[in-house]
DNA sequence: TATATATTTAGACGTTTAGCTAAATAAGAA
DNA sequence: TTCTTATTTAGCTAAACGTCTAAATATATA
């Protein structure tokens, strides 16, 4: 396949764009931080960011238990990322992950990631 | 839906980006030219078509039997398909698109739609 | 009017995709 | 080592998608 058709099929998808999105705010994120955000299944997550690191738009890094990923789209796509980071923020629901990610940067690594296995510890 | 999103979703297939490719280089095409750089039926042309109608990439212009398409892409898209011409047409499938439209391009509608029903009269 | 024809719509069919649960993997901690 | 845990993989289901054929629509021509 095309690899800008693959981009562009890696970029159709709400959930994906919302992981672009937060990723052009965040410069890396671990993928349970990803999953607090969308709300969605750690395996449904690890899918979609498996998709955009396929298509070359995420990179990752090891650390420890945790994986952390960040925006690398390849050189010759630039024009695309940036009208996505300039034009796609408009959307409501875009502007409340915002919000969201806010909260979840703040909570930190462990305590998110308690939180999310309803260990019900941490800030509410 | 974003209207963003839709854009993407729309442009994340391989004969609908061929389509848009095509109408950057020709201003307006009809249907059925389309149909046959495509290769594939008459209705399933229509459908991609509407998609990309109603995304509003293309509009369309009726001219007796004839419907001529031509790019309509919003304002705020404008990036996004200036990335799109400017990268896109470096595969070698869009490459062979552009040859073989320069021959339908010479064929003239009637022709072209009698050599479509099968009336094998016209330039081979 | 009746016929021909370019396009669209409707319905069917096979493929792809997004989501889930459960099991597997990989890596720290006890 | 054994246990815990963050992530991925495998297998499943339901919905979405691309394509086709056949029928419907709209327009021109005889």
């Amino acid at each position: 396949m095309i690899q800008n058709l693959e981009i562009l099929k890696a970029l159709s998808d709400m959930n994906r764009l919302r992981i672009v999105t937060a990723l052009g705010h965040y410069e890396e994120l671990c993928a349970c931080q990803i999953t607090e955000l969308l709300q969605v299944t750690g395996a449904t997550v690890s899918r979609h960011l498996g998709i955009l690191q396929h298509a070359g738009v995420l990179k990752s890094r090891k650390e420890g238990r945790w994986i952390y990923y960040r925006l690398a789209p390849p050189a010759d796509a630039d024009a695309l990322f940036q009208w996505l980071q300039e034009s796609i923020g408009a959307s409501d629901e875009l502007k409340a992950d915002r919000k969201a990610l806010e909260k979840i940067a703040g909570i930190g690594r462990e305590d998110l990631c308690r939180m999310q296995r309803g260990e019900d510890c941490c800030p509410k």
